[in-house]
DNA sequence: CCCTAATCTTGACGATGGAAAGAGGCGAAA
DNA sequence: TTTCGCCTCTTTCCATCGTCAAGATTAGGG
């Protein structure tokens, strides 16, 4: 009954199989390529069988989308923690832009997923799990504001907030789309996503004092 | 020439119907439940018919994609011209902000069309004209920043057109996304937006001198 | 040791995008 | 005017898709 590490029979541990080579199929083939068929065909099973661990196509994708915003809200965390420890002037400043940097990195390492999450389509799809990781994820925007701005009034949090988010999610996801920066070199690009991360502090500073 | 009953074999304005039909069915059901055949259906044709005029449905929606971008550009502008005839202080920050009021709008008027605009499928179709159309956007953002901070060096007007394009399109892409504001109210929110829009040309005057 | 229930396979259904072939109608050339 | 070519649309067909309903398989409790 109680089986701690899912060790089920047949193939073992689909569900997790189906979620990883999921995952790899959105990223190759965007969310309009991905089949719940080919899906099951990398995991080596039958095209049926992943109808016992998810519901619909859409439960899959819910449950890939609910991942990668725990995911998001590690790296976020990881890279403020980095930054912080680098000893900044300002701890708290360093630790909202470095939650930016993390934020970025997950994106463009993940484009197609980071899309999903944030896709009208992810919005639909009623998964409590996936609306709580998301909102796991503002908690750390808030957060981030709140440290550096503490002695605000809150509509000034609230719109610092919606200005750093805004930013950064705009940033990254115009530049995954190939809005920003055609032919700019990796280099070239971080240190346009590092330009902006100031100016986007610099501005919440100054709105705080 | 109009036969309301008998429907000519002949359509005759089937391309513009195909579009007509495919936008207000992407609104209604999404990127991933647009269905070329549903379109056909719609416009009243067979589900073979969209062939000649599209190679594909890739084609169909690239081509969905480009005119929302002149959409797009024509409601930036026009706003713009509105802000500024307002007679504002400073009539090129009038126009910033008016442009970015044309795009949230326009946004929250077409959430699919805006989103499939910006969609890494549309970017993955190699259509010249829907490049073009959304670099017309691009050069939009680029002047009016311009018109702003003449004198600032071309990096920081770089820097500043990310910064403007990036606050203004996350804000907006959050929005529909509903990663911003669950339950407020519509006027609620166009405060939030236009509070956004003060912070990030305030933000962009400063930079410039 | 066997029996139940969870897991997976097979097969089927309607729907989709696209290709192929045929039918219908417009307009230019005769 | 008549004819013929070409563009447009329909019909038919195919492989694939998501999902459902059965049947097969096996783990593990009785």
């Amino acid at each position: 009954m109680e089986r701690s590490k899912a060790q089920p029979y047949h193939h073992g541990q689909l569900r997790e199989a189906l979620l990883t080579s999921g995952r790899a199929l959105l990223e190759e083939k965007g969310i309009r390529g991905f089949t719940l068929r080919e899906c099951a065909r990398r995991a080596g099973v039958s095209h049926a069988a992943p109808a016992y661990h998810f519901a619909s196509i859409d439960d899959l994708l819910a449950e890939l989308a609910a991942r990668g915003f725990d995911e998001l809200a590690a790296a976020m965390t990881a890279e403020a923690d980095r930054s912080a420890d680098k000893g900044a002037e300002d701890a708290s400043t360093g630790r909202l832009m470095g939650q930016g940097v993390g934020y970025m990195a997950f994106a463009a390492g993940n484009p197609a997923l980071f899309q999903l999450m944030f896709s009208r389509e992810a919005n639909r799809l009623d998964a409590p799990a996936l609306a709580a990781a998301a909102e796991k994820v503002r908690a750390l925007h808030a957060a981030a504001i709140e440290a550096v701005i503490p002695h605000a009034s809150g509509e000034i949090k609230q719109r610092m907030a919606d200005f750093a988010g805004a930013s950064v999610h705009g940033f990254i996801s115009l530049l995954l789309e190939g809005q920003i920066g055609g032919r700019d070199s990796s280099r070239a690009l971080k240190a346009r996503g590092l330009a902006l991360l100031s100016a986007m502090a610099e501005t919440v500073v100054r709105a705080g004092g």
